[in-house]
DNA sequence: ATTACTATCTCACGAGTAC
DNA sequence: TGTACTCGTGAGATAGTAA
């Protein structure tokens, strides 16, 4: 990351996508102008710099020019490549959300129990919770924020059900952990929830496992995808 | 490839890694002029632009600021990140060389039919030569150029040997073709060798199997590794 | 310590054009 | 057609500094 220029990057991987790596290859400014999006003169330029710098060697046929991608043009392209990659492929896939443990309002522990909803948790996600929900108030700006992508993201679906009476909408549930032991987040099918809760169930007794109470300050990680 | 200005690219890979995809992460703008190698004001600029964009979103917590990247400008990304990976991953691997059929010295079929190479070609690329060399003379200046990469790469190595009175030098093969027929790119040690000319042995009569003699046009594709 | 304003400057870009 | 010069403009960089 020391030579290239950043303008440059759009040339080279042009280049290299014309084969440039090994072969010469016959390119005029205008064509590399419009494949950058810049001017002619610019393309001309860029490719005057990289000449210059060594990172690419070019041979005039007549009027036209070609062009090849040197050794150090490589390495350097590798370099940003590699920089890129790891950073667009090695970031954790977790969402992390901290705050506090707090008394649930009770009717979580309720819904979840009945047997339309535990039927499917059995099903889709291997247990039936333990009873009662973990419901844990987000302080902090950052993390209300953050909340808001699981109702953008897609989850394990456990479907709605009606018992003749009334209608219990849809669970979306999300692996997860709580101070590191298993849980799954859920989010409700509710018209507007609490934005500064989230809320959990898993087939442990969580408060006793991870020894949290009510007040405790707890981190949740979401698995994404 | 539109939003996204070229130098916001560093400032976005690096947010990435540190895990901004998914949560809040606190940055200094300091931070992140140290690791995009700009000053402070610049990386504070380029947050300001990015927000303005909507490609990062930012929270401030007292006197610091936590940033995550939006969708979209994991998009934006992840369009850059396609283009130069592709260009990156997909360049074709082989060497082209044009020139014409010119007769050898003769020298080549004799010394590459020596039981000492001959017993190596067996073993190493899976025959022994037809008799003879075939010459390639390179005439345009993208060709001549190009080929010095073979000076420089590894190729299938076949070990000098001595018959006692003198010794004989190593030969570096690469897998080729000569007007699509297999053969075999030969490279071999000498002091000076002339840079007009590459060698190729086959285990067919190319002359003849390619219909081509002494002054045909031909085309050389070199496997690269 | 921060962020981000202002001023200043450099240099990247595009227009015009010579060759 | 090409490349690449000069030059004017402004985007983008840094320095200094306020808050």
């Amino acid at each position: 990351m020391t030579d290239v220029k950043v303008q440059h990057i759009l040339t080279l991987a042009h280049l290299m996508s014309l084969g440039a790596r090994y072969n010469f290859v016959p390119i005029t400014t205008r064509e590399l102008g419009l494949a950058t999006n810049r001017s002619q003169q610019a393309a001309s330029n860029h490719i005057l710099e990289l000449e210059k710098n060594h990172l690419v060697q070019r041979i005039s046929c007549g009027r036209n020019y070609s062009v090849k991608i040197t050794q150090k043009g490589y390495d350097e392209m590798t370099a940003i490549y590699n920089t890129l990659d790891s950073s667009m492929s090695q970031y954790p896939d977790q969402l992390i959300l901290k705050g506090r443990l707090v008394s649930g309002m009770g009717e979580g522990a309720y819904y979840m129990s009945m047997p339309g909803y535990a039927r499917q948790f059995e099903d889709r996600i291997g247990y039936v919770p333990f009873p009662g929900t973990l419901n844990v108030k987000l302080e902090k700006k950052e993390f209300i924020e953050s909340a808001k992508l699981l109702d953008i993201m897609d989850g394990i679906r456990i479907d709605g059900f009606s018992d003749g009476k009334r209608t219990f909408g849809w669970v979306k549930c999300f692996n997860a952990t709580l101070n590191s032991v298993d849980a799954n987040l859920i989010r409700l099918e509710r018209t507007h929830h609490d934005p500064f809760i989230v809320e959990l169930i898993s087939r442990h007794n969580i408060r006793r496992r991870a020894s949290i109470s009510n007040g405790s300050s707890v981190t949740v990680a979401i698995d994404i995808r």
